[in-house]
RNA sequence: GCGCGAUUAGCUCAGUGGUAGAGCGCUUCAUUGACAUUGAAGAGGCCGGAAGUUCGAUCCUUCCAUCGCGCACCA
């Protein structure tokens, strides 16, 4: 018969298997209730806490969600590890205009239209789709290990947001902060509604310029299309070929479609060394002309309509797309003897949607803007104060640049899918009123009529709010006590102003305080020879394929080795694979230290050769890889770790303990201490970077060798202060 | 136009004022051994070019080249 002998647990004799395990150990944390701070030892005083970037709720999980998921999930493991009371509040994002263009697509394909829908239905459509989205999503982050509280999640179009976003209009209009007004917008024909300057791309182009007579003078333009309603044409005062020409002054001039009228203006906006030094206006389809019109109070006609079309000011061309028109307006001057000449080689850029890539059209339009130099200025001082803090300057410079050139912040969206603006606008004078309890009946400037603003707020002005959100502010709850300003904010570079820029401004708007000490910004994930990820260039990595291929602790550490702070990183799936077998490494390792102490009775004292050694390598090494991770360097620390666990633990521990483990008495006995320690050390280092595999293991040690129940929450093997 | 970053092994990228590192790939050998999702050994780099600071530069400074990115209402 067989000896009864001690053995390790069965699972340890097969190689190390994520899918078999992920899905337990991730209930097993959740039911523990440790994600939520309530619920970790009244003791911990310190708080940590980061507000989950939440992601948009309309479509799955792409590698930078995967990225940013584990990059904040270790931060809080490690935390939460040192003693904290270490909160992660989760999310989900509406996603106002993305979301929209997402459903836009999907009616596309059914051959629908939201032009065909009224806003209502359009929005209902939007909210369940967005929904189906949502738990789908919340379904992967947690497959991603992320050990965020679930008891605190809310969605950006939750009641309490609403409130908060609301208020902060209401407050912005008191303060004298928030204006609607005549501006040139960013306006797209296709998406039909305007943008902030932050979602134009500017796309360089050479295209031809020409040079039109116009009356006595030659006039440069790259839009002929926009040139029907010109009838100003403007020049520096200083320049002295055109010294002879008044400001005012009236000349004929035979233009596009006859004979018209225009008048002379002197303004220091014409620059003496472009073209000719003189240029005709288009107001109403160019910023930079609106500027000069207002300056000297000229009219201004639009020519393009909302659409891209032609207006009857454009006479034989009205109806025409601006795109087809250029080409037939040249035809037409050129017939008229009026092409001076034409410059084939313009190089120049051309304002493009961020989203579709047709040209953006500016539009005069009426509508809401925030006026951000006062808030920008504010964050400005909170920055130099040292109220919070980039991990790299490099950051810090390009923050400082954007917030000291700010431009007044349109806020507006003409979508349906959104937060609807509570205002009223007069239906006479235009004058725009906040309006909260939805009670206005006339206006509050001329006394006539009103009608309700029908667009939402740009999802970056709620979602600026997010943090004071997430935190209850001005809720029944103590988390705005406890947790506002939080720890970390960490998110990708790439929306340091869409998102980082506008949470400082307004956080401290109505806080009065920075709602982050520190921010921690991640470059974007590239495909494996440092392309963008793209559906059509089929160099799309699913973390979700990933994830059942090689296991989510293996993704997990390909992300944050080598992956350095505000740097773009490339993910090679080799290199996740090389990860997938450190794993079973560290399952082996287990199997090994298990197998070969079985028989161990601690407590037992090391021999002072092993306490040598230990003072020579593992304290050190310990001690090197916290300060990694003290100083947000995870890439090192997990490059570390690695190390640390294979060419240490393994080669150098486990190889030379082989032949020790073969004699008897206090040398195997101080050995097999030394082999439970560098386990039970690897695995709590090792916990923030691949959770999964070492809470498995964990759960399977004897209780001699466990300081915890729950890996999770078992306390950092490094402590500074000791 | 303004600003920023990069240039290191075949590929993708870390890193350091003092004989150069990782992953993958490559070569050779080993293997009833905790682990073939393995072990051992090895090949492979004037650390983009030029000048400077220094006892010493891949690292600091300046210039140049090439690539990439961000910002920007120039007709």
């Amino acid at each position: 018969m067989n000896e009864q002998k001690p053995t390790i647990p069965e699972l340890f004799l097969s190689p190390y298997n994520p899918q078999d395990h992920e899905d337990k150990i991730y209930k097993l944390w959740h039911e523990s209730g440790y994600f939520n701070p309530d619920n970790l030892p009244s003791e911990r005083t310190e708080q940590f806490s980061i507000v989950m970037p939440p992601p948009n709720a309309n479509g799955s999980l792409h590698a930078g969600h995967a990225l940013f998921v584990t990059v904040q999930d270790i931060m809080l493991r490690f935390e939460r590890m040192r003693g904290k009371k270490a909160v992660w509040f989760p999310g989900a994002d509406h996603a106002g205009f993305e979301t929209q263009v997402v459903y836009e697509k999907k009616l596309e394909k059914e051959g629908r239209s939201r032009f065909q829908m009224t806003r209502e239905e359009l929005y209902a459509e939007i909210l369940d789709f967005t929904l189906a989205n949502k738990s789908f999503m919340e379904g992967q982050i947690r497959s991603l290990g992320a050990s965020c509280d679930w008891s605190r999640e809310l969605f950006t179009l939750d009641d309490k947001v609403v409130k908060i976003v609301y208020d902060t209009f209401k407050q912005l209009e008191t303060d004298g902060l928030l204006y609607r007004g005549a501006r040139s917008s960013n306006w797209c024909p296709k998406h039909q509604t305007s943008f902030s300057n932050l979602e134009v791309e500017h796309e360089e182009r050479t295209e031809p310029f020409y040079y039109f007579k116009y009356g006595p003078f030659v006039i440069g333009t790259a839009r002929p299309e926009t040139k029907f309603g010109d009838k100003y044409v403007v020049m520096h005062p200083d320049d002295k070929r055109y010294k002879d020409y008044e400001h005012g002054q009236k000349i004929e001039v035979e233009w596009i479609n006859g004979p018209i009228t225009a008048t002379v203006i002197k303004d220091e906006a014409g620059d003496p060394e472009m073209g000719t030094g003189v240029m005709t206006i288009t107001p109403w389809h160019s910023g930079i002309d609106f500027e000069i019109a207002k300056r000297h109070n000229l009219d201004y006609e639009q020519v393009i309509d909302w659409r891209g079309k032609l207006l009857p000011i454009a006479g034989e061309f009205a109806g025409m797309d601006i795109r087809d028109a250029r080409k037939k307006i040249v035809e037409k001057l050129e017939a008229k003897g009026l092409v001076d000449h034409i410059d084939e080689n313009y190089h120049h850029s051309v304002p493009c949607c961020y989203k579709c890539g047709r040209e953006i059209e500016p539009q005069i339009k009426e509508q809401w803007f925030v006026h951000m130099k006062p808030l920008a200025e504010k964050a400005l001082i909170a920055l130099d104060a040292k109220k919070f803090s980039f991990v790299t300057e490099r950051d810090e410079r390009v923050f400082r640049h954007w917030l000291t050139n700010i431009d007044d912040w349109p806020i507006a969206r003409q979508i349906a899918w959104g937060i609807p603006i509570p205002a009223k606008v007069c239906d006479d004078c235009g004058h725009g009123m906040v309006d909260l309890e939805n009670n206005l009946t006339t206006c509050t400037k001329c006394g006539g009529g009103v009608h309700q603003d029908p667009d939402t707020f740009d999802t970056w002005f709620s979602s600026g709010q997010w943090p004071l959100c997430v935190t209850d502010f001005g809720g029944e709850s103590d988390d705005f006590k406890n947790y506002y300003p939080t720890s970390v904010m960490e998110t990708g570079k790439d929306i340091i102003f869409f998102w980082v820029a506008r949470m400082i401004m307004l956080g401290l708007y109505r806080t009065g305080e920075v709602p982050f000490k520190k921010i921690y910004l991640h470059g974007m994930v590239r495909d494996k020879h440092g392309k963008k990820m793209s559906k059509s260039k089929g160099n799309v990595i699913a973390p979700s394929e990933i994830q059942e291929k090689y296991g989510t602790d293996a993704l997990r550490m390909a992300l944050i080795v080598n992956n350095v702070p505000s740097t773009d990183m490339n993910l090679d799936p080799d290199k996740v694979n090389a990860y997938k077998k450190f794993a079973n490494k560290l399952w082996n390792i287990t199997r090994f230290v298990l197998d070969n102490t079985t028989d161990y009775e601690p407590p037992i004292e090391h021999t002072p050769e092993d306490v040598a050694f230990e003072n020579e390598f593992l304290h050190p090494m310990v001690k090197e890889i916290h300060e990694h991770m003290d100083k947000d360097r995870f890439d090192l620390a997990a490059e570390k770790i690695y190390h640390f666990v294979w060419d240490h633990f393994a080669s150098t521990v486990i190889e030379e303990s082989k032949p020790l483990l073969a004699t008897e008495g206090a040398i195997r006995a101080s050995r097999q201490r030394m082999l439970h320690h560098y386990l039970v050390t690897s695995l709590k280092l090792l916990h923030p970077f691949m959770p999964f595999v070492t809470e498995t293991i964990w759960q399977e040690l004897p209780e001699k060798m466990r300081d915890s129940d729950i890996l999770m929450v078992a306390p950092w093997p490094f402590n500074p202060d000791v």
